[in-house]
Order: C-alpha cells, then structure tokens, then sequence
RNA sequence: GGGCGUUUAGCUCAGCUGGUUCAGAGCAUCUGCCUUACAAGCAGAGGGUCGGCGGUUCGAAUCCGUCAACGCCCACCA
C-alpha cells in the first residue's frame, strides 16, 4: 500500500474527533482517580473564533489531554456568556435593520428577540472549538444564563444584600450614551487625545466691566455650572470672597467657592464647578451643598434643563456654543491641548459621567482573603509578575457597580413597594411575603410590587463560574462540586485579570471557602508582524478556520505555540503555522519510512543499531525528563521546542539514520519492535499538542483495540537514564559531522568511501555508529597520521581523513594555523587567571580545576596542531 | 504623575542564586545536494563587544547605580 509523502490533516481530523466524541473520551464524572479541572473562560455566547480564543484554548487543550494521559480524571467544562451589553447591543442593531425601535417593545418582546437570537447564533463558536481539536466535555456545556447559573446569581445577590454587602445609591457612575448603561470603571479606557482647552469669561455680578477667566475642555457644561472655584490661597483671586460669577450664554450668578482642591498652576486657577457631570465636581457639590443640573438626557443629547441648545446632540454643541461664545464676546482664548477622555470598552463611545442610582457591592471584605491567596502563592500567576498588578488594585479596591440599564441579563431581584422601599427575593411569591411582612400589609399581591428594571454586570455570573458549573451555589457540598474544585488551571489574559480573576478568587472564597484554581496562566496578546494588536477594524486577524483549513489543526496549534511563553504577546506570522505543518510532514514521513521496512528474524541486530537504540533510549527518557519539568513551570513553548528536537533531529537525523537498513535490505526484529515502541512513545509525547495526526499514525503503528485512542494512552515517564551515553554520542555526532564537513570542502561524494585516522584518546565502542554515518571503510588508530590528510579536532583527539592527492596543502594549512592563534590566546587567558593569586585564593576550588583542566587541554590541542603543521609542512 | 516590565544573532525568545557544557535555541540566511521517508527535505557553515555609561568583584549578560528606548497597568488635574 503507497502512503501519501506529504500529510492531508483535512482526511484525518473530522474522523477522529468523531471517533473521541463516539467513544465518549472528553466526559469526565467524579470517580477514585485524582481530577483535572479546567473551566473555559466562556466567550461570547453570539461570538466567533478569532486567535485569541485559538491561542487560550489551545493552550487549555494542551494542558487537558496531558492530565488525562497522566492517568488523571481530566474535566474541561465548556460554556458561554451572555455578554449583556455586546448582545444586547447585537439584537437591538438588528431589530433596526428590521425596523424594529428597542423603545417600541416590551421588556418580554425584547428578551424574546434576544433568546431568537442565541438560539441562531449562540453555541457557534463552540462548534469551531471542536474543529481546533478541543477536548471539553461536551455535556456539560453551560451558558451564563441557563436555569442552573442564573438562580446561582439570583441567590449569591440575595445573600450578599442579606449580609450588608450590597447596597443602592445615587453616585457618580460613568454612563455610556449609547448603550444606555452605567458601567463599572473598569470598562471604561482612557485614551490620549487631542482636544482643546477654552478659556471662558465668566462676568462678577454686580460688576459687568470685571470677569474672570475659567479654562475647560467641555464648554457645554457650562449649562450646568452652579459654582465657580478658586484656591483660597490664591491672591488673584481673593478678591472674589462672597462674590458671585454669572455663568455665560445661561446668565446664571453662581457663587464663588474657595478650595484648596483648584491647583492654582493650571489653567487660570479657576474651575467651573459642574456637580452633574463631572466626577471631581460632584465631590466638591457634595462638600458645599450645590444644587446640581443635569444637562444631559440619557444618550448624551441636552436635556431640558440645559436650558439651550436642548436635543443636540453633546458634541455638536461643543461647537456650536464655541462660535456663539466668541459671538458674544465671552471666549478668551483656544488652545490645543492632551487630554485623556474616557471611552466605553463596549460601545467605543465617550463616556459620560452621570449621577444616577446604581445598585453596588462593597469590596472590601471580600477582597482580603483574594489577595492574601495570591500573594501567599496558593494561588500562582504564571508569570508571576501579575502579581503586582493584583496586588495594587486589590489593596485600593473600590465598590463595584453591578446594576445595568439592560434587558439583557439577569434582572435584579429587587420589588418596590407601593409605599416606598424594596424587598430583596428570589422570586415574585418570596417578594410579596417579605413585603406584607415588612409592611403588615396583608392585602398586597404582586401587582403592587415592582420590580427593579435593571440587570446585573455580566461579571456578576462570571465571577461564579467556577462553583456554579458544578452547582455549588445552589446545591453546597454536592458530589461534583466537592470532586471537581478547586480546579487547576486557569488559563486566561492579563486583561481581565480585575474584571474575572481577582473576581472569582473573591467569589471562591466567599461561597466555597476555598480557591476556585491553583494557577492561572495569563496568556498574551495575539499581534501581527508588525505588533499590532489583531482587530477586526485593522482587518488583519486571519481567519482562525481557514488557517486550520490550509495548515491544518495541528499545524496551527503548534504555530501558536512555538513562540508563546506565557505572558508575552505573541508576534503572530502564518509562517509559524508553515514551520507546524512541516513538522507534521516530518512526523508523517518517518512514519512512512518505519511502516516501509520489511522485518525479518533472520537477521543479527547490526552493531550500529545496537548502538542507536541504547543511546536513543537515553535521550528519550531524558527529554521526557525534561518535559515534566518544563509543564511544571508552565514554559509550554518550550516543551514543545524539546519534544520537536527530540523528533526531529534525535530520533529522525540520528536514530532513524543509524538504524535504517541498506536499499531493499530487511531490518531485523529486535530493532524494528524498538523502534516501534519509541515511535509510540514520541507520538504520546506529541498528543497535547497535536492531537490529529498523533492519533492517525498510532492507530497505524501497530494493531489497535476497537475503542482503543492515544488520547487516554498514558504519557512516557522517565526511567531513567546515563547522561555519560548522552555526552559520549555528542561527541560521535561531532566525529561525524567532521568528515561531512570535510566531503562538502573537499567535494567529496557521500557514496564514495573514506577512512578516518584517529590520533589521541577515542572511545572506540561507537565505531560502527560512525562508520555507518560517515561512510567510512575503516577508523585506524595511528601515532602519526597522514600527511595527506585533511584534520580536525573533537576535544583534544585529531581526526584525520586521508585525502591522497585531493588535499589542499595551503588551505589546510591555514585552518591549522587559524586554529593555533585562537587555542594560543585562549591559553594565554587561562594563564593569566591562574596566576592571579587572589583568582587562585577566592575561586570555588572546582572552578580553578576546571581552569588547570583547560589549561591542559589547550596545551594538548596546540601540540596536536603543531605536529599537524609540521606533518604538512614536509 | 506614579508603579511594573522589557532591552541578548536578521526575527522570536532561553539563559535560576555571578565562574564549568556562558554567549545558546528555533526560524531566517549562506554553501553543497532532487541520496532509494520527507526539497514542506538532507548535509554543512556563518552570524551577537548580551541597550549606553559607571560601580561592586580575582571574575558581570547575570549584582548595584544611572541614563535611554519601548511596552503594560494605575491615577479626578479642569
């Protein structure tokens, strides 16, 4: 049967995710062995695959099938999120292309719209996962607002509102216009920007020939003014005291307050006081009991209380009200200026700072144990450099606004009471109890209750996920729950490290008593060639699916990995990808190589196979040796790197090359079964990161059981090995790479054979190795070699190939002599140390033998080149 | 404005507590090969005063100081 030379992953991949998914090896129940537990940081529930996912999952891939051939019961929970602003943004675009205003609907259309849509496009991009080779249990798929996880959130706002922990406020929130919604601080980003500063006069009552001069980069909030502020220490403007200013265009006297808050450098060292919309504002407000004017309705256009300008939209009127203020005489001065403006993270459009009544949960208490976890190392950050960053903002943790001016998500369980007040239940029959309770109203029913309009932050599911997938909340102490956490790894980005992380170790301790993860594993960003971060705008993100078409699954699985230590962004290049599906090549044409060999038992175990097959053993238990220490450290990149040189050029350039019999010759049994079993233990090796093509060729290696897959094989360990087999056959590759070198110089071709001379110490065990390898004819020891001979060292030995009339005096001569003016001044080097005392006196005693040794060695090359010299020079 | 991190071969990165195999790996490059597993390959080779300066030390890529560039996070300067 002819084997393809090249791999088609497109024949393979569909059919064995098929045969795992039929054979039920992703399901995972609580069981005697010891659990791996991974929970997916669930992507958008209407989103799709870009490499970022690809990069996160992969890695969470890797980490499962590794646990699992580590004989471990290995759990991947999978899940989506319902992404209350980015959804509802989605269906509420959609219902305009349809015509459809938001505005028009009832809640219960809207969220009937909303759930069409899940259903259309929810669960898609869990659909590309299994084309990426994930390995989740499939079964266990949950989504952030299904039965089990929204009565989870129900039930943990209820218990912390019972605590004290939640509580309802009017505060300066920052309002997105477009979304319709308060936002926690962390979803707003600050970006640099260009704008400009106005100076405005504002005229001193009583006084219409005086004014003074205030800076602002926002003039349509003048219309909100109801104080200007002045330093008290300032002397420009202590004439000011009582006085009152009248605010431009409005014609409003607003007193004059004195703060030392108003840094006197900046601006003119006056400030418009703005108590509605600006946050530091608010504060002085607050302190001086000013009345504060809301100008603004709720999608950034001005409101009837602005007096002017009202329906236009904030921006316009920035413009608008600086040409009428230059009209009217009360602009000073533009001047450009950098400032940072936030923006909503969601909608990418300018926040508003707005006070309105949110619903928020103090942090405090619950942020002490997260952050001892983390820095006492129970919980690890791999790199551990995040840890800083945890650290400072859990230290000033401030209170975290959960409500949102959404439909999209789960709705507060809060009931107003007709007389006032709200109770907090679970559901409507619950609330009314409470209320008649609270009340002694006997005779309310539901229909006087209201309950509260808004949602919950979207993080206020996610930081439960890791118990609420295993019905902790609802159901504490359960089976699975008690199984499956904590659960190990997290792997995740440093950008949400406020948002999820540091979330759910708070939620873990307070509803579970214990870390929801061991590690956490931050990922970096994805960027292009040239660093940018990969965007849909920028358009250059490739398309995940079709790079797996193209390079296959594998293929791009390793192309990510090769470059990705943890924490660092990862340069992404489709090259990668190329240099993955070379490999698989690689891997597929060694196995076409083996599979090809015709066995007999006739034959002897040649000397160089013997050879090959002990001292491969050896490499091989220390790679894996090797391996186990680097998933330790969570340096995936480079395991990968050790497995890939460990089948690439160990066992491809070495092994296979040493053992592979002569054209149309048979290989003998005792290699050939070895062989085999190192092919299958470098396949095992392999299966975490590239599944498919792992599975495809050890199903072929040998005969397999019907249910039978790599993927619950067990991983190689280490039996140990002799490093002294190791370091010996380095020097054999070096012996034989000398006479290589020679054949390229000299153009020598590889069939015709040569003999090599040896003078010096040489361990003559490997001879058949580098007979074999060089093609030699014969490795004589000899005290003089010959003068025809082109040289070269390997330690302190000389090897010799006897070139009879091809060999090029002069330029051999040059090499030797090339050679003697390095070992000379290296020798000088060593001398120098040595003879410095205190190098003698202070120097670890080890050191200084090693430097003796060096001496002796350059001592010894230098008499071997010189001999050489002279040889030729006959 | 604070804090953190990075700076080692053309590119992406390893180099733990200073001295052995300390200047490394992969890719890329160059040379020679269509050799009977693989040209998506084989064999061989070249390439870095470890960001700059100063210090500690017998000895510094490694420790300290300082400067520079880049990146990230945090912060209410209108």
């Amino acid at each position: 049967m002819e084997i393809a030379s090249k791999y088609n992953p497109q024949d393979v991949e569909g059919k064995w995710y098929a045969y795992w998914l039929e054979n039920g090896y992703f399901k995972s129940k609580p069981d005697g062995r010891e659990p791996y537990t991974i929970v997916i940081p669930p992507p958008n529930v209407t989103g799709v695959l870009h490499m970022g996912h690809m990069l996160n999952n992969t890695i969470q891939d890797i980490l499962v099938r590794r646990a699992r051939m580590k004989g471990k019961n290995a759990c991947w929970v999978p899940g989506t999120d319902h992404a209350s602003i980015a959804t509802e943004a989605k269906v509420v675009g959609r219902l305009a292309e349809q015509g459809i205003n938001k505005k028009d609907l009832s809640r219960e259309d809207f969220l009937k719209h909303a759930w069409e849509w899940k259903e259309e496009h929810g669960g898609i991009i869990l659909q590309q996962l299994r084309k990426l080779g994930a390995s989740c249990d499939w079964d266990r798929t949950a989504f952030t607002m299904d039965e089990i996880r929204s009565e989870s959130v129900i039930k943990v706002f209820i218990d912390l509102y019972n605590k004290g922990l939640i509580y309802r406020g009017v505060r300066m929130v920052n309002w997105d216009p477009k979304a319709l919604t308060a936002l926690s601080d962390e979803e707003v980003i600050y970006k640099e920007e260009h704008s400009k500063l106005y100076y405005l006069r504002y005229k001193i009552e009583g006084d219409t020939d005086n004014y003074i001069i205030v800076a602002t980069t926002r003039p349509e909030t003048i219309l909100g003014d109801t104080a200007v502020c002045v330093n008290p220490n300032d002397p420009r403007y202590a004439f000011l005291k009582d006085k009152k200013v009248i605010v431009p265009l409005v014609n409003r006297a607003v007193p004059i307050i004195m703060d030392e808050y108003v840094d006197m450098e900046f601006g003119t060292g006056c400030l418009k006081v703005t108590p509605a919309h600006d946050v530091n504002d608010y504060m002085l407000g607050e302190k001086y009991n000013l009345p504060t004017i809301d100008v603004f309705n709720d999608n950034g256009t001005i409101s009837e209380a602005g007096q002017l300008y009202i329906g236009q939209d904030r921006f316009d009127v920035r413009k608008q009200i600086a040409l009428d203020l230059e009209a009217a005489g009360l602009m000073e001065k533009v001047e450009n200026y950098e400032n940072k403006v936030g923006y909503s993270e969601r909608t990418n459009v300018v926040i508003e700072p707005k006070l309105s009544m949110q619903w928020f949960l103090k942090m405090e208490g619950l942020a002490k144990p997260a952050l001892d976890s983390v820095m006492n190392d129970d919980i690890r950050f791999y790199p551990s450099k995040f840890k800083n960053t945890y650290r400072y903002w859990m230290e000033n943790v401030k209170d975290w606004c959960i409500s949102r001016q959404l439909w999209w998500g789960h709705r507060i369980p809060a009931y107003f009471l007709p007389e006032g007040g709200f109770v907090v239940a679970e559901t409507a029959e619950q609330a009314l109890t409470a209320a008649k309770e609270k009340t002694g109203n006997a005779s309310l029913t539901i229909a006087d209750l209201r309950q509260d309009e808004d949602c919950l932050d979207t993080w206020f599911s996610s930081w439960l996920w890791p118990i609420s997938l295993f019905d902790g909340i609802n159901n504490p102490g359960n089976e699975e729950i008690n199984y499956y956490y904590p659960t190990n790894d997290l792997v995740t980005g440093p950008d949400i490290i406020f948002f999820w992380v540091a979330r759910m170790i708070m939620a873990g301790y307070e509803y579970n008593k214990d870390k929801p993860f061991k590690n956490v594993y931050f990922t970096g960003i994805v960027r292009d060639k040239l660093g940018r971060k990969m965007s849909k705008s920028l358009g250059n993100s490739p398309d995940p699916l079709a790079l797996i078409e193209q390079y296959g699954a594998d293929g791009v699985r390793m192309g990510l990995m090769l470059t990705a230590p943890a924490g660092n962004d990862i340069p992404f290049d489709e090259s990668l990808c190329e240099q993955g599906r070379n490999f698989n090549n690689k891997i597929w044409n060694a196995f076409r190589l083996v599979k090809g060999w015709e066995v007999s038992t006739d034959i002897e175990q040649p000397e160089s196979a013997k050879i090959a097959v002990d001292w491969f053993g050896n490499v091989l238990n220390k790679t894996v040796a090797e391996v186990d220490d680097l998933f330790n450290k969570y340096r995936l990149s480079e395991a990968l790197m050790a497995v890939y040189k460990l089948f690439w050029d160990e066992f491809s350039s070495w092994y296979l090359e040493l053992v592979k019999p002569g054209y149309q010759q048979p290989i003998d049994k005792a290699t050939y079964d070895v062989t085999l079993g190192y092919f299958d233990s470098l396949l095992r090796l392999l299966h975490p990161f590239m599944p498919f093509i792992t599975e495809e060729l050890w199903q072929a290696l040998a005969e397999r059981k019907k249910d039978e897959s790599i993927m619950v094989a067990l991983m190689p360990e280490d039996a140990g090995f002799d490093e002294q087999v190791i370091t010996t056959f380095e020097r054999v590759k070096e012996i034989i790479a000398g006479v290589r070198s020679i054949r390229l110089q000299k153009n020598i071709p590889n069939k015709e054979l040569l003999s090599l001379e040896v003078a010096g110490s040489h361990n003559g065990a490997f001879d058949k190795a580098i007979t074999k390898m060089a093609n030699l004819d014969s490795i004589k020891i000899v005290t003089e070699k010959d003068a025809t001979a082109a040289s070269f060292l390997v330690g302190t030995t000389e090897y010799a190939v006897p070139l009879g009339n091809n060999i090029d005096v002069e330029a051999e001569l040059k090499k030797l002599n090339d050679e003697l003016v390095y070992l000379k001044g290296f020798l000088k080097s060593v001398k120098g140390k040595l003879s410095n005392e205190k190098f003698v006196a202070n120097a670890k005693p080890e050191i200084v033998d090693n430097e003796r040794k060096k001496q002796a060695d350059a001592e010894s090359k230098i008499k071997t080149i010189e001999e050489s010299i002279a040889a030729l020079n006959k």
